[in-house]
DNA sequence: ACCTGAACACCGTTCAAGT
DNA sequence: ACCTGAACACCGTTCAAGT
C-alpha cells in the first residue's frame, strides 16, 4: 500500500506534494471538519496524507501541537476575512460576525479556540486591528479592551450556544417555512421522550429561532449598552 | 487488590455505599474537577469507586452517558443556585452571574454543558424560571425568549473567554497588587518567546484585567441595551 | 533528513464466566 | 443482579532501523 515514489527527481508529475508543517496542519483541519475532532486521529491523518503516523512526529511535536495548529489556523481565517473599517460599530460588529462565521465554517473545529490559553499571533493581531479602531474612535485603552472583551466574549459564547442547541432555522434561504417545521420535527425528536409536556414546550421556545435575528439582536443590544452616545441619560 | 465484600449483609458497617448511577456520576464529576476531562477514563473512575471498569457498564451504558450525567449535575447545581427573583433584571443577572460560577467551580467539566444538543431537564426548567419572570415582567415570549438567549450566550461565551485566555486578578482577595504582578509574570512566560513585542503587549491588553468587573461591564451594557425603557430615544 | 516496523502502555467496549 | 478476567480493536508515542 505504500507509494516509494514520494518527491519524483524526474519531470515534475508531482507524485505528492512533500510533507510540511502547513501541509500536515492543514490537512488536519480538514479532517475535523468532515469527520469530527474526535476522529482527529495520528493514524488517520497519516492515513489522508499517504504516510505512517510516526511520519507526522517530523513536522508536529505531537498531538496537541496538532490541536494547537489548528487554532492558529482558525484565527489566521478570522484575520483574514475581518477587514478593518474606522467606524468602531462597524468594525468591531464586523469582528464579531466573523467569529460566528468561524463556528459556523468550521463548526467540529471551533471549540479548539478556547483550547490554548493565550491567542497565537493572528489572533492577537486580530485584536491589535480592533484595539487601534476603537482608540481612534476615542475610547481610551482600558475601555476599548473593555468592548473588544465583552464582543467577543458575546460573540463566541452565542456561536458555542448556537452549534450546541439552538435549531437552525436559516434566514436567506427560500421556503423558510419548510425548514421551520423541519428544525422543529428534529427537536421533537431529540428530546427524551420521557420529558414533561411542559418543558418539552421550554424547549422549543427556546431553541427554535431564527439562529441569525438572534445574533444580531444580542449584539444590537451589547453595542447599544456599551455605546457613550446612549449612556447620558 | 480487590475485596470481595462490597454489600455485607451483616451489622452494617457500612464496607462500601454500594454502586448507583448517582455515586458513579458524583465520583465521575470529582474526578473532572480534580484532575481535568482527560483524565477520566473508564478504568480510572472504576478505580476510584473501588471497583473494575466493566462494572461501571451495568449503570452507566457508557463513557457519552458519562458525559451527558456530568453536564446534567451542572444544570442541576445551577438550578439549585439561582432562585427567582421578581425583578427581571436581578433575575436575568443572577442567572448569568450563576452560569459563571459554574464556570468558575467546575473549569474542568464546563465546556460538556456544550456537548449535549438539547439541555437535560434541570436546564430546562431553569430556562422556564427565567422566562416565566420575563413574562410576568410584560415582555412577550418571544421577545422574552430573545433576551434569555442573549444572556445566555453571553455569560456562557464570557465564562468560557475566562477559563481559557484571561488572567485573573481576583476582585475579593486582599493585595490584589500582587496578583496583578503574578498573572503579569505568568502571562509573559506563556507566551512563545518568539512573539513580536508589540503582539505580545496586545496579549497585556486584552488578558490582564479584573475578570469580575469585566463580567458584570459586559452583562450591565446587555442589559441595559436589552431594556426596553432605554430604548426610546 | 525523513520515513518505517515493531513495540509499549493505555484506551473503550464485549462477552463468557463467576457469585 | 452485579462484578470480574480475558480479550479485541484502537489509541499516542518511543526508538532502533532503514534509505
Amino acid at each position: 500500500v505504500a507509494t516509494t515514489a514520494l518527491t519524483r527527481g524526474r519531470g515534475r508529475g508531482r507524485p505528492r506534494p512533500a510533507l510540511t508543517r502547513e501541509r500536515v496542519l492543514g490537512e488536519a483541519l480538514r479532517l475535523v471538519d468532515e469527520e469530527g475532532l474526535e476522529a482527529l486521529t495520528m493514524r488517520a491523518l497519516g492515513g489522508r496524507l499517504g504516510v505512517e503516523a510516526m511520519s507526522l512526529y517530523n513536522h508536529v511535536p505531537g498531538k496537541r501541537a496538532l490541536h494547537e495548529g489548528i487554532a492558529e489556523l482558525l484565527w489566521t481565517e478570522l484575520e483574514r476575512s475581518v477587514k478593518p473599517v474606522p467606524d468602531w460599530r462597524r468594525s468591531v460588529r464586523a469582528f464579531a460576525e466573523g467569529l460566528r462565521r468561524l463556528a459556523r465554517d468550521h463548526p467540529n473545529a471551533f471549540p479548539l479556540l478556547f483550547a490554548m490559553r493565550v491567542s497565537p499571533a493572528p489572533g492577537l493581531r486580530a485584536f491589535r486591528s480592533q484595539l487601534e479602531t476603537l482608540r481612534a474612535a476615542g475610547f481610551e485603552e482600558g475601555r476599548a479592551a473593555d468592548i473588544l472583551r465583552a464582543v467577543c466574549g458575546y460573540a463566541s459564547g452565542y456561536a458555542m450556544l448556537e452549534l450546541s442547541s439552538l435549531s437552525v432555522s436559516p434566514t436567506g434561504e427560500r421556503e423558510g417555512e419548510e425548514s421551520d417545521l423541519d428544525s422543529l420535527w428534529a427537536l421533537a425528536r431529540s428530546l427524551p421522550p420521557d420529558l414533561p409536556p411542559a418543558l418539552a414546550e421550554v424547549a422549543r421556545t427556546v431553541c427554535i429561532c431564527d439562529a441569525s435575528r438572534q445574533f444580531e439582536v444580542g449584539l444590537e443590544a451589547l453595542l447599544a449598552g456599551l455605546d457613550p452616545a446612549r449612556n447620558m441619560l
